[in-house]
RNA sequence: GACCUCUUGGUCAAGCGGUUAAGACACCGCCCUUUCACGGCGGUAACACGGGUUCGAGUCCCGUAGAGGUCGCCA
């Protein structure tokens, strides 16, 4: 049978990393398998409509690679695949399931649930919709249709028996139908809810494998009544867990919980966007690449069962497969993905690094005054994310304050004394340098340092600091007093020290 | 609270009845070195707990605990 996935947003504006990973798994099983991988947009809440979250969806998925063979832009035979305009498709289902028994009119109001539901809570129970209208005579039924009494179409869950499914990941679930509420099916507005329209779309386009969510793994079991109700057979279901982060817990008043000691207390929780969990978007504006989130991403609740762990998006359409799927939730580490990140940089080639790397360098840098593609050799090896770079450079622009005692450094053997000697020679010999070269500057100085009775991090730690005043360079002496050019070189060392 | 699910180092994870329980990130140390980084070498660190089954259990079963999910006319 031929393997058929689907990715079923809905739009809310962004793409969130667990969504982003949801996607790649299926779209690398569709691939795998030589399937399809269709895109469907589920917008069946109204009330929720984003104003041009559509097209976030489509350019996320197109930055990431992901390429659906068939969705809303690219059609295809199951179409449409936005499901607000597949109004039509639902109700008729719907009729047949009220025909079957398995499902009925009701004409509850909100007022009237909202007070049973708070009634059930304050009794400590499970709210549970009574089937208050199940019991409705037909004539009352057509009654109220009559009268245009709005209504919903509710499951009519068996009040016994079981009810369960399988799952790749999980294996087989089961659950008493006596948990099992009577979900609604058709809103009032005369679009069904996800409960409905899931079953009646994954049936329709020919879905084989459901990946989604593990949030769906409890309403599983009824979308699988709804299949046999329906007559058809169930898809492949495969939920996925959760991607997880590590933050502060929480009180309900927004503070941070903390322990006896007055530490806050670390807990784990769902990656949200609503809680500033950053999205796919938000992580490539940073200075991820794409490469490198999708490949962190990936392994994050599958592995490959090796040693290896760099993959294009190519290589993983090989390699992917349902076994190295993890049962359990994981947590998202920066950490990692920084250094995913960093390593992807290194493999950049250095025209391609220095055009990525421009906008992040003019934040700080006039490009006037700099070397910017020597600045980015010696940056390429050192960038974990680009958003680092404006500080990493800004010492060039102006040299910060500093303590003499960064001229202390036990390893090279210097001292700010020391340093004051070091410097004082350093001054005269880099005036006389003609060719204000990097090649020039390391021969000059070498050539002197040891006639001067020094070791070299007597002279070269000291002269860093002086003319870049920071501990830690994208480079050593010569790198730094050639970008920073022989005026503001011999003006800083001078200035220095002065201080010194 | 009810129901469902999960549980190997700080994190990602391999393991699918017999292993000195891999590997990666992070952390620490040493080496290299004009800083930091890179690189090389080494190190700390885990089967949640309690019962079974078995010659033998991280691997199978049952409890307990902890964690996550669901309980909407949201998806």
């Amino acid at each position: 049978m031929e393997v058929r996935t689907r990715f079923a947003p809905s739009p809310t504006g962004y793409m969130h990393l667990g969504n982003l990973r949801t996607a790649l798994y299926t779209y690398l099983y569709a691939r795998r398998k030589g399937g399809k991988f269709i895109l469907r947009i589920e917008d069946t809440d109204q009330e929720r409509e984003v104003p041009g979250a559509v097209e976030v969806i489509y350019k996320s998925m197109q930055t990431a690679g992901l390429s659906h063979d068939e969705g809303p832009d690219v059609g295809g035979p199951c179409g449409p695949y936005v499901q607000s305009q597949r109004r039509d498709t639902y109700m008729p289902y719907a009729k047949q399931l009220i025909e079957s028994g398995h499902a009925y009119y009701c004409f509850c109001t909100k007022e009237r649930l909202d007070e049973a539901r708070e009634a059930a809570e304050k009794r400590g129970e499970t709210f549970k919709y009574d089937k208050h209208c199940l019991h409705l005579s037909k004539e009352e039924i057509q009654r109220k249709l009559d009268a245009g009494v709005p209504f919903v179409i509710r499951q009519n869950i068996p009040t016994e028996g079981k009810a369960g499914f399988d799952d790749v990941i999980y294996g087989h679930v089961e659950v008493d139908c006596s948990t099992l509420d009577d979900n609604v099916l058709i809103k009032a507005d005369g679009l069904p809810t996800y409960n409905f329209a899931n079953v009646i779309d994954d049936h329709l386009m020919g879905i084989s494998h459901v990946m989604r969510g593990n949030e769906y793994l409890s309403s599983a079991p009824k979308y699988n009544l709804l299949y046999e109700a329906l007559g058809w057979t169930p898809p492949t279901y495969v939920h996925l867990t959760p991607v997880m982060v590590e933050a502060p817990a929480l009180n309900e008043d927004g503070t941070p919980v903390l322990d006896e000691a007055g530490n806050p207390v670390m807990s784990k929780r769902k990656m949200s966007k609503r809680k500033g969990d950053p999205s796919f978007e938000d992580l490539l504006s940073q200075g991820y690449l794409t490469e490198a989130v999708i490949n962190y991403l990936v392994l994050l609740g599958w592995s490959p069962r090796g040693e290896r762990e760099f993959f294009t998006l190519k290589e993983l359409e090989e390699v992917f497969d349902l076994e190295g799927l993890s049962k359990s939730p994981s947590v998202f580490d920066i950490q990692k993905m920084n250094w995913f990140n960093t390593e992807y940089i290194r493999k950049l080639s250095p025209e391609a690094y220095l055009a990525l790397a421009t906008p992040w360098l003019e934040k700080t840098l006039d490009p006037a005054k700099f070397d910017f593609k020597r600045l980015a050799e010696l940056l390429q090896g050192r960038t974990e994310v680009f958003n680092q770079l404006p500080d990493m450079v800004r010492f060039l622009a102006e040299q910060p304050d500093f303590s003499n005692d960064l001229y202390l450094n036990k390893k090279q053997k210097s001292t700010p004394e020391s340093a004051r000697a070091a410097l004082t020679a350093a001054l005269p010999l880099l005036e006389g340098i003609g060719e204000w070269t990097e090649q020039e500057l390391h021969d000059r100085v070498m050539d002197a340092i040891p006639n001067l009775g020094m070791k070299n991090g007597q002279f070269l730690w000291p002269l860093r600091i002086a003319i870049s005043g920071q501990s830690s360079t994208p480079g050593g002496a010569f790198e730094i007093a050639y970008l920073l050019g022989r005026e503001e070189t011999l003006r800083r060392l001078k200035r220095s020290l002065e201080r010194l």
